[in-house]
DNA sequence: TATATATTCATCCATTTGGTTGAATATACC
DNA sequence: GGTATATTCAACCAAATGGATGAATATATA
């Protein structure tokens, strides 16, 4: 189930993935599997503290998850939350041929009272 | 084909989409079919204007076109953009998929070597 | 215990965002 | 031509965002 679309929280995924370099740090963590901060970090043209703050968004989005053992934190992506702009999307879209629908009802209606 | 993403549209299309408004706006577009700025705004506790703004955005996202007759600007929604989302989506999943993938051969190669 | 490493917290700064209001533009109508 | 309607443009404002730096915290290690 799950299908109820909870607007705050797929706001905040949409915005989360809107950012490139956040796009980005989601791919290289499933190529590579949970993946500590400074490792990520390495990647960016960016300094350690920026790629923490987009860790944390995507954390705040649920689209990673943080294993802390001793100092070092393990990142990890999760990418079920996705799934959420696709119900959103087949939402808009059920509603798109729902309409369609009505209209085609109205234009036989139309052709059947000539 | 298509699959080809472009970083920055789908940039652009994820954080109009992010915003609460703006997917209502794309609902009631979808629901009522091409529709005025006023007609869309009236819906709204917010002026006029920045409705105009929100609209402005998703036009630049793709997400609708304006269609001008006169004074009347006609919106109409535009969903083929939000494939973008998914082509991304599939994407990090295929991504995802490869390296279990590869662990699993490794794991195998593991047991075979025993 | 002292030192190095991993990471976050606190500030600061420029830019973007989402809203407002008032003026401008363009078209329809009497 | 004069007036009403539909919409955008311009300016402004507060809050959020994405970046930086320096200090703080917590843990590992010699």
């Amino acid at each position: 189930m799950d299908e109820y679309i909870n607007e705050q929280k797929l706001s905040s995924i949409l915005k989360a993935a809107s950012d490139p370099t956040r796009r980005s740090l989601l791919t290289t963590l499933v190529q590579q599997g949970p993946s500590r901060v400074t490792e990520l970090a390495r990647h960016y043209d960016m300094s350690l503290n920026s790629i923490s703050k987009h860790i944390k968004v995507l954390e705040a989005a649920t689209l990673v998850t943080r294993k802390t053992i001793g100092r070092v934190h393990l990142i990890e992506a999760q990418l079920e939350p996705i799934n959420q702009i696709d119900n959103w999307f087949k939402n808009l879209r059920s509603i798109w041929d729902l309409r369609l629908d009505d209209l085609e009802t109205i234009l036989n209606k139309e052709i059947c009272d000539d």
